[in-house]
DNA sequence: AATAGTGGATAGTGGTACTCTCCGGTGTCA
DNA sequence: TGACACCGGAGAGTACCACTATCCACTATT
């Protein structure tokens, strides 16, 4: 396969092969001669991994190339690791003392310098700034729900082959992020409709109860 | 409060306190001259709010603007509509036959034309052309903790005045987002290191105990 | 030999989010 | 009354990102 038909077949600009190739995103392809050379389906499987990456993660190009990385992990711990120093950034210089503890009260056991830790500190912060703090009862139904949606992607892992398990929880974790943020949309707009349909906040009371 | 105050105040640079005013992000001050303005603690609040969504739900300033118009919707609907555009996008050209049905079979009463539902079909098959498609098993546990965080959601909506529940709902739906992925990396990197180093192989329950 | 395509390099584009500089006007103190 | 820091407003400039376009010498195909 030459890199025109890698661009055709992928249905990226050659242009921009051209740029993912400098990049270093998408290894060269194996040289047939000093100025030639041959791609083949790794190439094509990692390009359009790339593509996913930035267009359905909307990952930055800087991203892609640590979630790219955290593929050559030899643990599945490092590879999850990997994934989430990709997708929380830096964990900068939050106070995460009552956010960690309120994760051990949950019974998790997280690293201390955790990415994830301090992202979740952040946005707690930030939302207390706003006077939107959640609640401990809020925060737990939170937890609950993102220790399901955990078990359902630790349950997902292949237990064949090494490389195998790698990818797909590095991929799983960063590529499920979407979904689940949509299910959430979705749920919000059904149950929104199911209780406030037909009220009107003018009329008096926006009408939320328990459902 | 003078522009200067303003800026010291909410620890934004002075040049872009003017940069949002310009882009229509801030409202102007009251003007007490040609050529004078004084400012109040709504605009402090708007200014941390738009940094809040800039910083923490990491949204162009584009979708920041159009998550403010939504908090001038006149119902909690129309609210839940506007911050789910701001966030999804376009729906675009997808096809959502199938997803839409996965949706529908779940109980779920959502519109056909919704941003979420488009970005999940967008999201499902992009995980599919990997290769790393999820089963309805899986999905329909994702499913079911998205509908358990809506149920928050709605239920902390406050019931008092119509302005306040429109916050609510625009500010929860995009500024609690981070918290749900943060925790589902925590709850992923806690029952990691519980499955794959060593300790108890087989712990992966759910409910890792709420309180 | 003509033509289309190749790898590689450099430069240019368009968008985003600021950041800088300038301007005449203003409030405040001496 | 004047010095002077600060003001609102506008325009230009900057840095970064993700491409995109152009050029080159070379190669494969017809």
């Amino acid at each position: 396969m030459r890199i025109s038909e890698l661009a055709r077949e992928s249905g990226v600009p050659l242009a921009t092969v051209k740029f993912y190739l400098r990049e270093g995103l998408l290894p060269a392809g194996r040289r047939t001669s000093a100025t030639q050379a041959v791609y083949d389906q790794d190439h094509l499987a990692r390009l359009r991994l790339v593509r996913a990456l930035t267009d359905t993660a909307d990952l930055s190009l800087a991203r892609v190339r640590s979630v790219l990385v955290g593929l050559d992990s030899p643990t599945l711990h490092e590879a999850v690791g990997h994934a989430h120093s990709a997708l929380s950034g830096e964990p900068g210089d939050v106070d995460t003392e009552t956010t960690g503890a309120q994760i051990a009260a949950l019974g998790w056991v997280v690293h201390d310098g955790s990415p994830a830790l301090a992202a979740l500190a952040r946005s707690l912060r930030s939302l207390e700034a706003l006077g939107l703090t959640m609640t401990d009862a809020e925060l737990a139904v939170y937890a609950d729900a993102a220790a399901r949606v955990a078990a359902a992607d630790v349950r997902s892992v292949p237990t064949g082959s090494a490389t195998e398990a790698v990818t797909t929880v590095v991929l799983g974790t960063v590529l499920r992020e979407p979904v689940l943020l949509a299910l959430r949309r979705l749920a919000q707009e059904s149950q929104a409709r199911m209780l406030w349909d037909g009220l009107s906040p003018d009329a008096g009371e926006p009408g939320s109860r328990e459902g």
